[in-house]
DNA sequence: GTGATTTCTTAACAAATGTTATCGTTTCAG
DNA sequence: CTGAAACGATAACATTTGTTAAGAAATCAC
């Protein structure tokens, strides 16, 4: 039987921190050499378009995040990465990744299945944004994780969805009128 | 040094094909076990959005396709494959791919090297959504494939750019009269 | 070849969003 | 505590897209 990434992680060393909201963990333009596990809190994956920032992803406590091509291709990140509430990560080193990829074989493969876990998820990303209008994705937010709604400012909200914050802020009253 | 992933496909055993245009690769609902190097020609992935018919992704000559995390997870395919244009591939076997990996360990890994690579393929396609207009996207296409635009009906075009073909009618005007 | 189908354009109207701006309210730093 | 900044709602208008429908042109099947 094969191990869980869950199961592994703890083999390998890492480091705890309790980082304040609005913490960096990644600028854009560093190359990552990191992978964070969120263990309390939340953390958002970013992008400057032109100034504008654009939220990708909101990572909730037991998932990982890293800036995934950087990581593994060694290039200067496209993404930031930054916490938007207190938040407890543990860091794993990528050197550290490696060893323990390296001399245990057999086992399962950290990095593939990093690899394949977020590569499902950018294409999960991307099918939300064809199939769903914004005002259905606001309510699959709202569903799956009511404590982000309630916790972040609003304009993160609306650049994951897609729409300013203006269009959210009449979504939003569209909805309470229902 | 390592060997590139084109370096190393033609040690692995693989069926060349010419199909005609229309040609299904894989059907949705099916476990993907192959992966196909395009050859010639031009194929499209693509996802039925409730009897609507979204192209993800246009492939051209010198790229792999395969339905991604139906190859590596073994689930059912959410998406299809099929040719747009009188098309030749290579198809590969997983199984055949599995056996090249294992028996070459110091090498590249290629599962790994193609998932990576895929998951930047849907990151950039992610972005690019995200990023351009419509009408930029389309300027951009004209750009990269003015073969593809040239050559194949222009629905295709339109569910890629996340539109409909009425909409990329009035782009193409907007264009046209520049 | 010919009839049927597909493709592409265009029109008209409805719906949603973007942009800009205003105005309370809340939050935050010092 | 207090002034400044950030936040959220709302309005007005422009822009874009979706939808539906109609018609011309190209393509396909037989």
């Amino acid at each position: 039987m094969k191990s869980s990434l869950l199961q592994i992680l703890p083999l390998i060393p890492s480091e705890a921190f309790c980082l304040p909201a609005k913490t960096t963990l990644l600028s854009a333009g560093e190359t990552a050499s990191k992978v964070f596990f969120i263990k309390e809190g939340c953390v958002r994956l970013w992008y400057n378009n032109d100034g504008k920032d654009i939220t990708v992803q909101f990572f909730m406590p037991g998932s990982m995040v890293a800036s995934f091509e950087s990581f593994f291709k060694e290039t200067p990140s496209e993404f930031s990465i930054e916490t938007i509430l207190p938040t407890t990560v543990a860091v794993y080193d990528k050197k550290d990744i490696e060893e323990y990829r390296l001399s245990h074989p057999g086992q399962l493969d950290i990095a593939l299945d990093f690899a394949i876990d977020r590569a499902r998820n950018y294409v999960h990303l991307f099918l939300s944004r064809i199939k769903d209008t914004p005002q259905q994705r606001y309510k699959d937010l709202l569903e799956e994780a009511p404590e982000i709604v309630a916790s972040i400012p609003q304009h993160y909200i609306a650049s994951y969805l897609g729409i300013t914050s203006v269009s959210l802020s009449r979504i939003r009253k569209r909805l309470s009128q229902e």
